[in-house]
RNA sequence: GCUCGAGUGGUGGAAUUGGUAGACACGUUGGACUUAAAAUCCAAUGAGCAGUAAUGUUCGUGCGGGUUCAAGUCCCGCCUCGAGUACCA
């Protein structure tokens, strides 16, 4: 598919050079990183607009993932700055992170030096690909300028007490010899990142407060122009829920409820329903079984928090086995406040200690896993709100009138709640209240290659932060990798000791480090002001720049990265360091989709990589870029066995052929007075600008570069029918074809619009259509009788709806089927269509 | 189970508010150019039926109903595939 060596064979005739996407690519490349084309400043006086396409993790050179993500964020920096924005498009790298450990691990190499390898080769690939950047904002995650600011922000979050530190069950991955956030825990239970099987136990770790944003994350997804699909994702993951909290008695051996012990904290989201609580269901971690069990069934109970300790989460959460072997009665009770009766207690597995109070008021009548339960324990089943007469389930979960329920009886769902809650409230029993599944962000890591945090501890003092003068802690280069995987920070004597900074004395260092989503929940504020050496950004900047006008990346971060970085955002707004009004980072969010090879996703760990050189080598970047806008629409998976990267060679081809001075293809231009067919080709041209336009805006890119290929073909016509084509005209025509073309094949059209007119194709400004040319003085009117289409008619585009019935019923088609008769109806939609009924 | 999203020619897809279904591309076929091939250019290409042909005609957007003059598009009920989530009380 490269250009025959001897260049010109193709052509027609011949062009005078020929498309050399090696010699051009390479070259434009050069300018606009010489010119600073895209480089803005903070005081460029154009209107602001920040393009943001996801930093990458540096993994070596570029993969069809990345060009497919690269390159769509390119075509928006360049059209924006064609439309007259002064566009921040920076680029930096997310280069801390488990493999560079690995490779450490594995072959010697140092993660340092692997990971500066690796983004020199991904730029140098970002680059190939015509992707342009301000490269003077580079931000990578291990510098020890960036290093220094994610640690300030830890602990300016620390004084918010924004950060903490617990001893909490976590879960550990023994594949990457750490523990992991709950959002990195994959719903069967493994890793990730490395597919093991996680485990439970109980750690020391940091954690960020981001459920105290909660309320505020789930808000606030309403002011977001994002797709959907990620907001309701973001939505089911924080979780809301609404009930109420109440308080159990304990009851004594008659059954009366005590006052001498605390209640027993239930959560429920169905206060209507207590009437028919005949049990309670605590967690086996629940602090007060012991309390709780009677001597009797002591045995059972220690046994059964043994099996289930020695139980993996997924054997535990899987909805296998029968339901009298996950619980068990501890042969307490406890009285129900609604009905002043007392009801046995039992453990089961199912019943989360990190959700609500761990314990929970079971309903049978109206809640089917309780009635499962109820129904192998011997439990009592009340219904509380009445099915409708031809329900015949179990659990009824619906709504209806509440019965059996005292002074709820009759009332709906909503209002029953309602005056429970109130209920509660007015015998001191308890409380409506919300809860969130969103738990707090466990940021800590037992690895090196991360920021360090910034924390010593003292015999003395405890846990002290770090003070500001002297971050940035950078992990130290003199360091062993292990291959039992464990941290060499653990080890490392220097690292070690540190001074206490409250007293003096000998303290020692923290050697957990940070989660490296950490390091991408505040980049794109550092992009606004990359190189303060005074905070780690300036409120002005951040001012001007963000939120993020556009951001850019995979749909697989919908939750941990997007979620992580609104909260940093928001906690950092609150802590004065962002502008206070800052309340969200990314503006609009567009997500691209992945790309596949037989039948899976496309990855370095599942080894079915394509590598983008051979293609770069060979069609070149242009049509490598244009097969990845035209494969599908850019929101969807594609597999890459549908790329068309030939074709569009082959089409650049024609582009060429056509736009190069001295074409033969334009060499028997007229000039003088136009013809109708020029005036055509006008039209067309200037229906080309209006479509691009519109289909830039709303990325619909594959149809946009089948509008490139589609005036292109008509340009092919145009220049080969017998008058051929009109001089201005043409010019005209392919002029606008470039410009609208320029963001999307930047080095073709650069090189043409160059060879053509002078100058560079990119800082011309967007072209505009003339209304009046987008449509033409006639157009194809469809005649229909009955909905079926009989005829096509040429009526001038402003034709009147009753020109038009007339034109309509003047057919043959139309007098045939009437026959005679007169139509029993006859729609007119004046130009485009009449239908006959008849 | 729940929540989203998607099902259109041989293939990827197009059709923004209901108004010519299949744009554009790939593939296939034919023609031009060539000693030949490649490349290039031009043309045809949803399926069926009738016709030498121009053409005519029927069917056709996962399945079954419905609304409408008119449905890929709207409504109801299903099926299949994909994604997310999963005892969250």
């Amino acid at each position: 598919m490269s250009p025959s060596p001897d260049g010109t064979a193709g052509a027609p005739t011949g062009g005078p050079t020929r498309y050399d996407p090696q010699a051009i690519e390479a070259r434009w490349q050069q300018v606009w990183h010489d010119e600073g084309t895209y480089q803005v400043d903070n005081d460029d006086p154009r209107p602001p607009f920040y393009v943001l396409s996801m930093y990458p993790y540096p993994s070596g050179p570029a993969h069809m993932g990345h060009v497919r993500n690269y390159t769509m964020g390119d075509l928006l920096v360049r059209y924006r700055t064609m439309r007259g924005d002064g566009v921040l498009s920076p680029i930096g790298f997310d280069s801390f992170g488990l493999p560079a450990e690995n490779a450490a691990i594995k072959t010697g190499t140092h993660p340092r030096v692997h990971t500066d390898r690796n983004v020199e080769a991904l730029s140098a690939s970002l680059r190939r690909i015509g992707a342009v950047y301000d490269w003077r904002r580079v931000v990578k995650s291990h510098d020890a300028s960036y290093i220094r600011w994610t640690q300030w922000i830890f602990l300016k979050f620390y004084e918010a007490g924004l950060v903490y530190r617990d001893n909490a069950p976590v879960n550990w991955c023994p594949g990457c010899q750490t523990v992991l956030a709950n959002e990195q825990v994959l719903g069967d239970g493994t890793c990730e990142r490395s597919g093991d099987l996680v485990e439970r136990r109980d750690m020391e770790q940091w954690f960020y407060r981001i459920t105290a944003y909660a309320q505020e994350l789930l808000d606030d997804l309403d002011h977001v122009d994002w797709p959907e699909k990620v907001k309701v994702m973001q939505r089911h993951w924080i979780g809301r829920s609404e009930g109420a909290q109440f308080g159990l008695p304990v009851a004594d051996a008659d059954g009366n409820a005590r006052t001498d012990v605390e209640p027993l904290a239930v959560y429920t989201t169905r206060p209507d329903t207590s009437f028919g609580m005949t049990f309670a269901v605590i967690s086996p971690e629940h602090p007060r079984v012991d309390e709780l069990t009677t001597d009797d069934r002591r045995a059972d109970v220690e046994a059964f928090r043994a099996s289930v300790a020695g139980r993996s989460d997924i054997e535990r959460q899987s909805t296998e086995g029968t339901l009298d072997k996950r619980g068990v009665a501890t042969g307490g009770r406890v009285v129900n406040p609604f009905t002043g009766q007392a009801i046995p207690v039992f453990l089961a597995d199912y019943v989360l200690m990190t959700y609500g109070t761990g314990a929970i008021m079971a309903v049978p009548g109206q809640d089917q896993r309780d009635w499962d339960f109820a129904v192998a324990h011997g439990c009592d089943i009340v219904r509380t709100v009445q099915p409708p007469d031809d329900f015949d389930g179990e659990a009824y979960v619906g709504e209806g009138p509440a019965i059996n329920s005292a002074f709820l009886d009759g009332m709906g769902v909503a209002e029953a709640k309602a005056t429970a809650i109130a209920w509660l409230e007015e015998h001191g029993h308890g409380t409506g209240k919300v809860n969130y599944r969103l738990r707090d962000w466990l940021l800590s890591r037992q690895r090196y290659w991360g920021c360090p945090i910034p924390i010593v501890y003292c015999d003395d003092c405890g846990e002290q932060p770090v003070p500001v003068d002297q971050l940035p802690i950078e992990p130290p280069d003199d360091v062993e990798f292990m291959p039992t995987g464990r941290s060499p920070l653990t080890t490392h004597e220097g690292f070690l000791s540190a001074t206490c900074p409250s007293c003096d004395g000998p303290a020692r260092r923290e050697t957990d480090t940070m989660d490296t989503f950490v390091d991408s929940s505040w980049y794109f504020l550092r992009f606004a002001d990359p190189t303060n050496d005074e905070l780690p950004f300036s409120a002005d900047a951040a001012q001007r720049w963000l939120p993020v006008d556009q951001y850019i990346g995979g749909v697989e971060h919908a939750i941990l990265h997007l979620m992580y970085a609104r909260f940093f955002t928001k906690a950092l707004a609150d802590v004065g360091v962002a502008p206070k009004g800052l309340r969200e980072p990314f503006q609009r969010l567009f997500t691209q989709g992945m790309i596949r090879l037989g039948g899976s996703k496309m990855s370095k760990s599942k080894g079915n990589l394509v590598a983008p050189e051979a293609i770069l080598d060979d069609q070149g970047a242009d049509a490598l870029r244009l097969a990845h806008l035209q494969v599908k629409p850019p929101q969807e998976d594609v597999d890459w066995e549908d790329f068309g990267i030939d074709g569009c060679a082959k089409f650049l081809n024609r582009v060429w052929r056509l736009a190069v001075p001295g074409s033969d293809l334009a060499a028997g231009a007229r000039t003088g007075d136009p013809t109708e067919a020029d005036a055509e080709v006008d039209r067309a041209t200037h229906r080309l600008v209006a479509r691009i336009t519109d289909e830039y805006d709303r990325w619909s890119y594959n149809t946009a570069i089948a509008g490139f290929m589609e005036f292109t073909n008509t340009l092919y016509r145009y220049v080969q029918a017998d008058d051929g084509p009109h001089a201005t005209t043409l010019d005209a025509a392919v002029d606008a074809l470039l410009l609208v073309m320029a963001p999307a094949a930047p080095h073709l059209c650069a090189d043409l619009w160059e060879a053509r007119s002078g100058g560079h194709v990119h800082t011309e400004p967007w072209p505009t259509a003339d209304p009046d040319k987008l449509v033409d003085d006639t157009v194809t009117m469809v005649v229909q009788v009955n909905g079926k289409v009989r005829d096509r008619l040429e009526v001038p585009a402003d034709v009147d709806e009753a020109t038009a019935t007339a034109l309509a019923l003047a057919c043959d088609k139309v007098v045939a089927a009437l026959d005679g008769g007169e139509p029993r109806k006859v729609i007119a939609r004046p130009p485009k269509l009449v239908n006959v009924v008849v």
